[in-house]
DNA sequence: TCCCTTCTTGTAAACGATTACCGAGATCTA
DNA sequence: TAGATCTCGGTAATCGTTTACAAGAAGGGA
């Protein structure tokens, strides 16, 4: 498979390789005439640069690494998706590694996406402490910025969801649906998501006019949720009339528990949770949640290593974005 | 931020850059104690390959360029998932691209991974007819496979599911719970999956003791499900026994609206779908369908452009996996 | 001992672009 | 018109590897 190289373009235009190349990159510098020679020239030829060459030399291969620690979760693939068709808006491409929440083989990806010569990284860190190292030696060769999570006792840059102000926004909603009583089925707070979402719900039960001291903490997963929500049934205390879940698929555990277990929602229950993934609004009843805005996340994860990268913006930069409340049935008294 | 190049690894060897690299590659053809010399010193300067350089003169990158429609679809993800974690087997990277559907764009895409001089392609066919002639195109240059769509009128390689197989396997299952009739509700064959699966139908259906040739068409969405369930409760006839739906999430619609009608599943109509879906085990009831083998299929198509790339294997290689049934409640009689 | 392999090694030429540098004209200014 | 400035284009170096080639060393058989 020989490829047409500029070296021909050049000659076919009747000019050097250098003014090829300017004509074909930009153009500055380069006479009409001849940038429209060169240009025709590598038309017909069908010339199609080749970018390993272009990367060697001018040490930028327009290439973004992204780690994260699984593709099939549907919310991170959404973040996978919205990187990606930000980078190409850039017109760069996405180089995709997946950690199987195994901090060795993150720092093994990392490494080789830096021997890829990334022009820079967005890391989904798998574990709070010990995907710390790794990512910070990546963030000293090229800018990077940890997307979601959060990586403890690092000022290196972060874009995420701002947890606390997303459960306030719950918990005022369910306030204002009429709730008076309120508990929380969440995960231990194992990861930055889950502590802030923990402390958000402690700081905001204030705003709850009545007991909201109820904290339930396992993980994310359904079953914990239609645990916890058995351990509420079976408590023999009176139910509280709204639930904050740590995120949704807690919530749908929740709903499914409540409603085998004969308790109506929204009725006698409210239930709310957080990410808003794809199943949130096909639940039976639909369910009110905290929408995860993946594509400003992802927006802004690209737009702060671009700027490192092109800018010298600074390189400790921390972006919450505040989320938006998606009420739907589960709430609606 | 200076690298170390293999040229400092090899004064501090104390031999040539060639013997480096022999040594650093393989090691074939160097003498031991030069190798180990080699070794020691790379290891102390803490030498990091240039991929880029490497890949410009080897004129291999070791990566795969990956198009998929969406990345977010679940089914998708899972694909991606599985092709990265093959290709990382074989020290590959993934470089991954969207088309959003749009051929226009999915050719756009191609032409960039191959500027940047993959070693070999993996496309979802976003369109059976437009992804035609940007897909051969690219298949010409590089080793090129489609995975789980097909366009139409080609004999380039293709990995996908049998799916006229895997509809049989749930026609006779519903057949061996006692089905007597059967209906089937999937989409328009607007692709060539939704083909297969039609088509497999109504060569399944012949197994069918009693009337089965009732068949209604729409999209893959789970709003069709619900309306085509509607149809069939309104529709005055016995409802069918059994109910094969042509993708989970339709199969979801179906449930949601017998349920809403008052039909018990699977005791008066049995429900299948196709896909396996992460939400299929959990819908009430659990939905019995075809399980895609999503980890397969990337490990054959992952295998099959690396044959043709290493080994020179056929170029059009045709491989249909047989996927196998998952008997869940909503079917079990 | 001599010839013929087989190993190892270094030199230097790729790979295909970008870009520093310099010189030749063209244009402008006084 | 001379000198300064600007524009444009070519030569050649460079990016950091891999690898073709040639040559020297070592080993083996007759």
């Amino acid at each position: 498979m020989v490829s047409v190289t500029i070296k021909q373009v050049a000659e076919r235009a009747g000019v050097s390789v250098a003014t090829a190349s300017r004509a074909l990159s930009g153009g500055r510098g380069v006479r009409k005439a001849n940038r429209e020679a060169v240009l025709r020239a590598a038309e017909e030829l069908d010339y199609k640069p080749n970018a390993v060459a272009a990367a060697l030399r001018s040490r930028t291969t327009r290439t973004i690494g992204m780690v994260v620690p699984l593709i099939s979760n549907p919310f991170f693939s959404t973040l996978v998706e919205e990187v990606e068709r930000e980078a190409e808006l850039g017109d760069r491409c996405l180089l995709l590694a997946t950690s199987h929440y195994d901090p060795e083989a993150e720092a093994r990806r990392l490494r080789t996406l830096l021997d890829r010569q990334v022009d820079a990284l967005v890391v989904i860190p798998c574990h709070q402490e010990r995907s710390r190292e790794a990512f910070e030696a990546a963030a000293r060769r090229v800018p990077a910025v940890q997307l979601d999570l959060s990586v403890d006792g690092t000022t290196a840059s972060w874009v995420g969801v701002d947890n606390g102000a997303g459960i306030l926004r719950l918990v005022d909603h369910l306030v204002e649906q009429g709730a008076r009583s309120l508990a929380y089925i969440g995960s231990e707070p194992t990861d930055s998501s889950a502590r802030a979402r923990l402390d958000g719900y402690r700081r905001a039960s204030a705003r709850c006019p009545g007991p909201a001291d109820r904290v339930l903490l396992g993980d994310f997963s359904l079953e914990w949720g239609r645990a916890a929500a058995r351990r509420l049934l079976d408590g023999g205390a009176p139910l509280p009339d709204g639930v904050v879940c740590g995120n949704d698929t807690i919530a749908l555990g929740v709903l499914r528990e409540l409603s085998a277990g004969g308790v109506r929602v929204p009725a006698e229950v409210m239930v709310g949770g957080f990410d808003d993934i794809p199943f949130a609004a096909l639940a039976e009843p639909a369910l009110t949640t905290v929408r995860q805005p993946q594509d400003r996340l992802a927006a802004e994860a690209l737009r702060t290593v671009i700027g490192m990268l092109e800018g010298g913006a600074e390189p400790n930069r921390r972006v919450a974005v505040v989320p938006e409340l998606v009420a739907r049935a589960s709430t609606a008294r």
